[in-house]
DNA sequence: CGAACTTTTGACAAGCATCAACACGTGTGG
DNA sequence: CCACACGTGTTGATGCTTGTCAAAAGTTCG
């Protein structure tokens, strides 16, 4: 028996996000690696794609931010999720083709393409994946939860401080950063579109957080000065992250 | 061949939900009715699922409101989704047993609870139902976008007005009312953890509501007089509610 | 070096929260 | 059957958080 060797793909930080919800087997690992794709870089705010528009492929992040978002009549703008190396964002087109939602860069960012077919294909085949993508949507669906809580009761500075740590866990599970210091291209308005509030505001709570000597920024970073005081100010607990928490 | 009948059993409603979202194949329909499962009746505000317990059963209402909600350290809630005859609640606890949320009746209810080993057993010997269990997720994911843009992104107002709306589509497809005129033992407190407002402010703009001629509310039951009002009220948009919309 | 974007500042307004009290209806137990 | 208690809805006065508008300062990139 020859043992199958793991291939270098793009697909590996996918692939290693996968892993964290329970190893794979190993022929599962390369046919994830194998799955065709394309992959395109992506300019500041590029679109990935529009809500309306019939998807043909799923989005998986490989470098850079991007996020989900919703333009209203108004004008104003909801982000109703940011993602980053490893994500896949958009496992559902293979069941619902149409999204509600638009998807675009928040910086340059690299992604690969997967064909809906092949993302189908692979879930009917081999049960560990599908398990696998279930819990990656699963989690973002947790996310989401957790989002929903943090515009709707949380106050400006809690909201935004919440953000960060959640930023910041995540950074460090996909291996982009730690929870300290990650990288931070984001604009103040990204940030008031992502807690639903005005630039303004986000620019005044930064300054207070910055003051208590809670967190620093400049460099495109975001370094957190004091991790058990952020966490403090914005409420978090990262249990709904870990969605395999308590499990054998 | 003998025709298999349709059995008459308490999953009806959950059933048809699922049909919704293509029809299913009779073996597949049988199998789902057949689904062992214990009936609850519960009273007005009935725990069913704790946040942090593992869960060993998934949850299909029958009859009744229930919800999900997080509590935080203030004590303020935030509800995370209503839920109504057909809705398959839990079905994601046959991949991830312990939840994030809390899961409570709204009203007396009537629910059907099913061991997460028949729900996972179902999905691996029949694709065409685990494609359903897959759609209700994920349409489940889209309402809670749209319940954060509607918490984040718009004013009272408006949240409420969209969220009645809601509440109307989904009670039509549900066959528990007509959008114009559907069951409504809510309490205005319960809209204001929907919507993240507190209960005196509801009441405010209830009354605005009521003194525009766009609804009227008594009997336990909500009245629209005036949809397509109500809608331009509420920004509403039915879209992210039909998830096959699209396709053949 | 200049244009476009991002951050910052200040004055002012508005929407919603807070607090407290009262009215109303409904179900329940004496 | 009435009395009462509790949950729900309603009202008013007041204040704070956040939004709005406008402009200037700083930054990045071509």
């Amino acid at each position: 028996v020859i043992a199958l060797k793991t291939s270098s793909s793009a697909l590996l930080p996918f692939l290693a996000k996968l892993e964290g919800y329970g190893r794979l087997p190993a022929e599962d690992r390369e046919a994830l690696l194998q799955l065709p794709h394309s992959q395109r870089t992506l300019s500041r705010s590029g679109h990935i794609l529009r809500e309306g528009e019939s998807a043909t492929t799923c989005c998986v992040i490989l470098d850079g931010y991007a996020c989900r978002h919703k333009i209203l009549p108004n004008g104003s703008r909801q982000i109703l999720s940011v993602h980053m190396k490893g994500d896949g964002v958009d496992l559902q087109n293979a069941f619902i083709p149409v999204p509600d939602y638009n998807l675009q860069t928040l910086t340059a960012a690299e992604v690969a393409l997967i064909p809906v077919a092949a993302i189908a294909e692979i879930m009917a085949s081999r049960p560990a994946i599908a398990r696998a993508f279930f819990i990656e949507m699963l989690l973002d669906a947790a996310i989401q939860r957790e989002w929903t809580v943090n515009v709707g009761r949380r106050d400006a500075r809690t909201r935004i401080a919440h953000f960060l740590c959640e930023l910041g866990v995540r950074c460090e599970t996909a291996h982009t950063g730690e929870r300290m210091r990650y990288p931070f291209p984001i604009t103040q308005e990204h940030v008031a579109d992502v807690t639903g509030l005005t630039p303004v505001h986000v620019n005044r709570v930064f300054q207070s957080l910055r003051a208590d000597d809670l967190l620093a920024t400049g460099d495109r970073t975001l370094v957190v000065k004091d991790w058990p005081a952020l966490a403090a100010a914005g409420a978090f607990r990262s249990d709904y992250l870990n969605p395999v928490r308590g499990m054998g």
